[in-house]
RNA sequence: GGGGAGGUUCCCGAGUGGUCAAAGGGGGCAGACUGUAAAUCUGUUACUUCGGUUUCGAAGGUUCAAAUCCUUCUCUCCCCA
């Protein structure tokens, strides 16, 4: 199989950070490459957080090369310390087994895993059966905790604590990538800056007890220009599982990107041509909504396919132009009888009721603030009660909290 | 094992008997301004049937009254062994 120059396309697009020998690397990668990233199962579904490896692993892929994606359901079970200041929570072997299965359909969207194009693995399968003794006398002998204290992700941990389990997690992450090695002959292990040290542990310990050479290649940590986390809400993450993340809100939320940012989100989370991410992300003005409605609507397509995202493309263009008759039903909605709106409906009890604000408290607070509107009137009464008289032509009710929350009360 | 310092509302962090649902900052939410942007300014930020109710690591206790005092437990950090 033929390959395209891979580093040439990470770095055109923004993702390559370092590698360890990247004269080396390009040279291997003339032919194809097995290559692995691991993700380890630690929630329910993958969140935008997780995505700048799976794209580049996506990249990688339609560059010729082989994905093996290493799902830690084994290193699940304890924590990278890696740039976080707190432990991990600990999962049941249960609830990590059907976090797995999520992951695996989840980046089935964008790895192709059809004629063994590319390759799943659990490192559960050979992490749970260690026994301790053996991997301290074939593995740990090789780690020297002295070096290990050097690294960045360790000393941050040493004022706040960091636990001998988690201090363990270099060693189980090297050994994945011995493993991979010897399995499928993955020589290339790759994932985000914070990863470096651990890849750089494994590409050692592969010198040392295979006497093989191995790569390894980082990508940039993405933040926002606020300096958010990538795919982090006040609410918690943007999943990709549309029972956590509603297809509206997902579209939404990269609907709302910084201006700052449209360009390099273009290029890193889905695949236009570079020159065509370029030009988008260079619009000035308003003009720059339209190059975010690109961007949130190419990310929902690869996500939930193109009818969710066309549906919800719709719904936000209803919701925020208002008189069109754009297609409303992508928006978040809830079916209300005739016979209760005509009983009607405190206000606060509402927008309580819909979510739109998760206590009556907030609800009061947001209306007399003057940020609850229906239909795109505001009240600002909290004793107003909403009943039929407030039932629009296309028979719904269009509730708003602030600018950017809408909800849809359908009547039937 | 011994000694010390701590655990406060989303986060950081004040508060050492009533005036504390708890200063200040951050973050969030809302309003103004706008382009569903950023920046800025303003308001707001436990729950509530608006009578109250629950909150300061946990459980008890003292008191008319406790985040604040006492007891036990628990967790974290530091020092010694």
């Amino acid at each position: 199989m033929a390959t395209t120059d891979a580093i040439k396309v990470l770095k055109e697009r923004g993702f390559f950070s370092q590698c360890t020998d990247e004269a080396g690397l390009i040279e291997k990668l003339k032919e194809p490459t097995r290559f692995y990233c691991g993700f380890d199962p630690t929630g329910p579904s993958l969140h935008c957080g997780h995505l700048v490896p799976v794209f580049a692993m996506a990249h990688m892929q339609r560059a010729g090369h082989l994905p093996v994606v290493l799902v830690g359901g084994g290193t699940a079970r304890i924590g990278d310390p890696s740039g976080k200041t707190e432990m991990r929570q600990m999962l049941t072997i249960d609830q990590i087994k059907s976090n797995v299965e999520e992951f695996k359909k989840q980046l089935g969207n964008f790895i192709t895993f059809e004629d063994g194009g590319a390759i799943i693995a659990d490192n559960a399968d050979w992490l749970a059966p260690l026994n301790y003794i053996d991997f301290l006398r074939d593995i740990g002998r090789h780690f020297s905790v002295n070096r290990m204290l050097t690294f960045e992700a360790y000393k941050k941990r040493m004022e706040t604590g960091l636990s001998f389990i988690e201090f363990n997690y270099q060693l189980l992450q090297s050994y994945d990538f011995l493993e991979l090695n010897r399995k499928y002959n993955c020589s290339l292990q790759i994932g985000g800056d914070d990863q470096w040290g651990n890849i750089v542990a494994g590409m050692e310990l592969i010198r040392r007890i295979e006497r093989k050479e191995s790569f390894g290649l980082t990508f940039n940590l993405v933040a926002r220009s606020d300096g958010k986390k990538m795919g982090k809400t006040e609410k918690g993450a943007v999943f990709l599982n549309k029972e956590m993340t509603s297809v509206y809100d997902l579209y939404q939320y990269w609907r709302n990107v910084d201006d700052a940012d449209v360009g390099k989100f273009l290029k890193l989370f889905t695949f236009l041509p570079v020159d065509e991410c370029e030009r988008l992300g260079a619009l000035e003005g308003a003009e720059i909504n339209a190059a975010k409605e690109i961007l949130a609507f190419e990310f929902t397509k690869i996500i939930h396919g193109e009818d969710d995202a066309v549906t919800a493309r719709e719904a936000a263009r209803a919701a925020f132009k208002s008189g069109g008759t754009a297609d409303k039903s992508g928006m978040p909605s809830i079916e209300y009888s005739i016979t209760q709106m005509k009983e009607g409906i405190n206000i606060v009890d509402l927008f309580t009721e819909t979510g739109l604000c998760p206590s009556k408290s907030e609800s009061r607070r947001l209306v007399s603030q003057n940020g609850a509107a229906v239909n795109d009137e505001k009240i600002n009464d909290v004793n107003t009660i909403i009943n039929e008289t407030f039932i629009t032509s296309d028979n719904d009710i269009l509730l708003k909290a602030g600018k950017k929350r809408f909800f849809r009360i359908v009547i039937k």
